[in-house]
RNA sequence: GGGCAGUUAGCUCAGUUGGAAGAGCAUUCGGUUUACACCCGAAAGGUCACAAGUUCGAGCCUUGUACUGCCCA
């Protein structure tokens, strides 16, 4: 009894039950006592209250195929799953929630708040790790972690305190970003540049001690005047070397302005004199803090006006732009505005316009972490796939400053820090600490913030592992092998991981990083939900099937490049999947039950047809092709590659072949079908396993079963030669069937001159396929091309065809026809010919690209002839 | 301002020591050939941004120009 296999493909069944049975059977888990050599990836934690959008899709199924195949490759493959806690993200989602219901946090407090954030996290992790699931993900479920869990959040205290008694921890004062609307610093990262059109205010300060009654200054933010506590020029400014001992009085409040030189100033801007105001601005800062200016805050944490700013005390610092510029205006000292194109620091998480701010929080000293990070790349001991992308890295690392990681939130690792109101000390503890050490007393006051996501984050490779216990995970697993992400976040999260890897466990946390781009629509932007389905990876699945969307993404770009991803793309690869399922239709639908599949062995051992030979060829060439490609992290060119095949050569031609064969080519259709399976399930996990399972097969499941392994023994360059050569005659009669508005159904007679007898003894025996695939009848094999006027006339590599068509050859289109075919060829005689005209080419060109190139000449001299004939034939 | 990419068929993109320009989609024409119309067959479509250079030979290497994008200041 022959294999059923339905008429169509039920991919939303198979998806969910597929995935269930190998979560269950434990394919996905690894043991660190195996004895196999191991293959470790930690995935991206992707946030725990987000959802999946296609950049995770495009994440996830590179991972996934990468260690699908090492699975079946035989190592023992493990990928660690599980959510980032994304502390100003998740802590904005409940506020929003809680503002809905006419509360803010601080109505909860921070205890009911946190159990309230847990919550939501509870109820959405579990949302996004079914996504997850849902794209066919082999990660290790038992191993999930999440950034905040309590193994996680020991590894991020023991760093903090190790970082602090090594002095690379530091507590200051510093200017800082700081997001209004979140109302928490920021690091530098989390500040997204904007260019926008602004205005550019050009004011009028007096100045006492000089010729001169007044100096203009230019400013692109009024409102911070009010913090003005200083004029600067530069040094070498003729123009301003008289106004050393002058003064400067800010309008408005009348305070008297020094004037300072400083290098940092840019003469050609403006009248080359600039307000320097050290609270609100990073260069203002430098400068003050060189010249001992007074650093005077007048924009507060909610981004209001403070008691400084005199008049504009508790106005909103949009406002106070907006009154500032007004009263310039009435009192005569605005002398001009100008439109202005500038770059202004947004929030990353909320847009809101950063306020740098002075302030005291905790910063990471980076650059003698950076040190070891930068060795770990250039010697190869962490490689960037494609490699361009480790010149970011070190142009980061060269311009590293310190990273502020306090927040001013609640929902993330709270600093370990204690303050003693009664003697000032500060305490920095791995345990709670119930006195102080200096003074004894038990008036301790912990430290309200807390820390950056992206500092527990770089702690993902080693601290999902039980680090800093000496576990056998890490001794096992650890370094991990592969880290894939976007090179979106290089700066956030893979430099981080190496500097912290590097210095807590000596090692660093991965030996490659395979970067990809990000996913976008046709008009370059990022997709998301709300522009259509296809920006919801988990929609996509559903229309078309979860292989169809992984393959998509593995076969847009190459490594490294943005991609973009359109609706057509992935309907192309469900067609991709449907043809599989359709083959595996017809194939298995001859096929008994109680068939086997032969062995590479056994099918090497048999007598096959020439097609057989040919597709057993064509197969090996394509699993050494694919696992090269593979073995580079070449995605884009395995998939292409394993798609060529099957579609174009495994069932455009072989399948067509053995229908003349069946039963003849059953082992072959067989084993070729099986191995592409095989071959394809990385890329296609579900629709392989389906067919793999309904077909005859050994073991348990394709997720385990092996990889297939290239066979030279299989390559048969004699059997593709001639394979190629029938090919071709096909191709040419079908083109002139074609392109003489043949009849679909006629059969045609076919004449073949010009075959040595080796050849037409191939062709001949091998004619069955040019009777069937050509739709031709009688074939004649003659010596010397005919007179015969009435016939349609083509070559075919050596060979020269003619096709009688007596009464409907149109003699004027048949000449336009060969007249078309002897153009191309004769281009290419041109161009060889020039090629070979060089003296120079033949003298030092390689020997044998100088003999392929005069046999290539030969060929086409040879085709033109007989072209020529042809023509003169129909004269 | 600094850095990094990109510019190849109508669209999206491949193209690995420099040695005959490719795919998918779209287009045109023809097809109910016993798996598949999410299909089959045939075809058309490219001064590889531009300019110089190196070379016997350049989409690929060098330099410059133009435009586009991204990152960092």
């Amino acid at each position: 009894m022959s294999i059923d296999i339905p008429k169509t493909y039920d991919f939303s069944a198979v998806e969910t039950r597929w995935y269930a049975a190998w979560e269950s059977r434990g394919y996905f888990r690894a043991d660190p006592a195996s004895g196999k050599p191991p293959f470790v990836i930690v995935i991206p934690p992707p946030n725990v209250t987000g959802s999946l959008h296609m950049g995770h899709m495009l994440n996830q199924t590179i991972q996934d195929v990468v260690i699908r195949r090492k699975r079946m490759q035989g190592f023992n493959a493990l990928w660690i799953p599980g959510t980032d806690h994304a502390g100003i993200a998740t802590q904005n989602v409940v506020e929003r929630q809680l503002r809905d219901e006419g509360l803010s946090r601080h109505d909860l407090g921070r205890d009911r708040f946190l159990e309230r954030v847990w919550a939501w996290k509870e109820e959405s992790g579990q949302i996004i790790t079914r996504q997850l699931r849902r794209l066919g993900v082999s990660c290790d479920w038992s191993r999930e972690r999440f950034t905040f869990d309590d193994g996680l959040s020991r590894a991020v205290r023991e760093v903090f305190v190790r970082l602090y008694e090594e002095g690379l921890i530091y507590r200051g004062e510093r200017l800082i970003h700081w997001c209004p609307r979140c109302r928490t610093a920021l690091s530098d990262l989390e500040v997204e540049h904007v260019e926008i059109v602004g205005s550019l205010y050009r004011v009028r300060y007096p100045v006492d001690g000089v010729s001169a009654d007044f100096i203009e200054v230019a400013t692109t933010r009024p409102e911070t005047m009010l913090g003005d506590t200083g004029l600067a020029v530069h040094p070498d400014d003729a123009r301003y070397a008289g106004f050393r001992k002058a003064r400067g009085r800010l309008p408005l409040l009348g305070r008297a302005l020094p004037f300072v030189a400083d290098a940092i100033v840019d003469p050609e801007f403006g009248t080359g004199v600039v307000k320097v105001t050290p609270a609100h601005d990073p260069n203002d800062f430098e400068i003050g803090e060189r010249h001992g200016l007074e650093r005077i805050r007048v924009i507060d944490e909610d981004g209001r006006i403070t008691a400084d700013g005199g008049a504009y005390a508790g106005m909103d610092r949009f406002e106070a732009r907006t009154r500032v510029v007004q009263d310039l205006e009435a009192q005569g000292c605005l002398a001009a505005v100008e439109d202005h194109r500038h770059n202004v620091g947004h929030c990353s998480r909320c847009r809101t316009v950063v306020e740098p701010l002075l302030s005291t929080q905790w910063f990471v000293r980076t650059a003698p972490l950076a040190e070891a990070a930068v060795e770990a790349v250039r010697s190869g001991e962490t490689r960037f796939v494609p490699e361009n992308w480790a010149k970011t890295y070190f142009e980061w690392m060269r311009n590293i400053r310190d990273w502020c990681v306090s927040r001013q939130l609640w929902w993330g690792h709270r600093i370990p820090a204690w303050y003693c109101d009664d003697c000032g000390e500060v305490i920095v503890s791995r345990t709670d600490p119930d006195r102080c050490a200096r003074c004894g007393t038990e008036a301790l006051r912990r430290d309200e913030d807390v820390l950056d996501t992206w500092f527990s984050s770089q702690l993902w490779p080693f601290s999902t592992m039980g680090w800093p216990d000496d576990t056998a995970e890490l001794e096992a697993f650890y370094p991990t092998s592969l880290l894939v992400t976007a090179y979106d976040i290089i700066f956030f999260w893979v430099a981080r991981m190496v500097m912290a890897g590097k210095h807590f466990t000596g090692r660093a946390p991965f030996r490659e990083v395979y970067i990809h781009g990000l996913v976008r629509d046709a008009e370059r932007r990022k997709l998301s939900k709300s522009k259509g389905n296809v920006g919801d990876p988990l929609l996509a699945c559903d229309h078309y099937g979860t292989d169809a969307v992984r393959f998509a993404m593995a076969s847009l770009g190459a490594p490294g490049s943005d991609l973009v991803l359109e609706a057509p793309q992935i309907e192309s690869q469900r067609s991709f999947a449907t043809k599989i399922w359709n083959a595996a239709r017809y194939i298995l639908g001859h096929v008994d039950a109680s068939a086997r599949v032969p062995s590479g062995d056994e099918v090497r051992a048999m007598d096959h047809p020439l097609a057989d030979r040919w597709i057993l060829s064509r197969h090996a060439r394509a699993v050494e092709s694919v696992n090269a490609a593979l073995d580079r992290y070449f995605l884009h060119e395995a998939s292409k590659g394993v798609r060529q095949f099957f579609w174009r050569d495994f069932c455009d031609w072989y399948l067509e072949m053995t229908k003349l064969h069946p039963a003849e080519s059953r082992p072959v259709l067989l084993y070729v079908l099986e191995s592409s399976l095989r071959l394809l399930h990385p890329f296609m996990p579900f629709l392989t396993e389906e067919l793999w399972q309904r077909m005859p097969h050994r073991g348990e499941s394709i997720v385990i079963a092996d990889y297939p392994v290239p066979r030279g023994d299989l390559v048969d360059a004699t059997a593709e030669r001639m394979a190629e050569l029938i090919r071709e005659i096909i191709v040419r009669v079908r083109n002139v069937r074609a392109e003489m508005n043949v009849e679909a159904k006629a059969r045609l007679p076919l004449r073949i001159a010009g075959a040595d007898p080796d050849t037409a003894a191939v062709l001949s025996a091998n004619a069955a396929y040019l009777h069937r695939l050509a739709r031709v009848d009688a074939i004649e094999w003659i010596a010397a091309p005919s007179d015969e006027r009435a016939s349609a006339r083509a070559v075919a590599g050596p060979l020269s065809l003619e096709i009688p068509l007596s009464g409907v050859l149109d003699v004027e289109a048949e000449r336009a026809r060969l007249r078309k075919e002897l153009e191309k060829v004769r281009k290419e005689i041109a161009g060889l010919d020039r090629k070979l005209g060089n003296a120079k080419f033949v003298e030092r060109a390689p020997r044998e690209v100088v003999e392929e190139n005069r046999r290539r000449l030969a060929g086409y001299r040879d085709q033109e002839a007989r072209l020529a004939d042809s023509l003169d034939r129909l004269a």
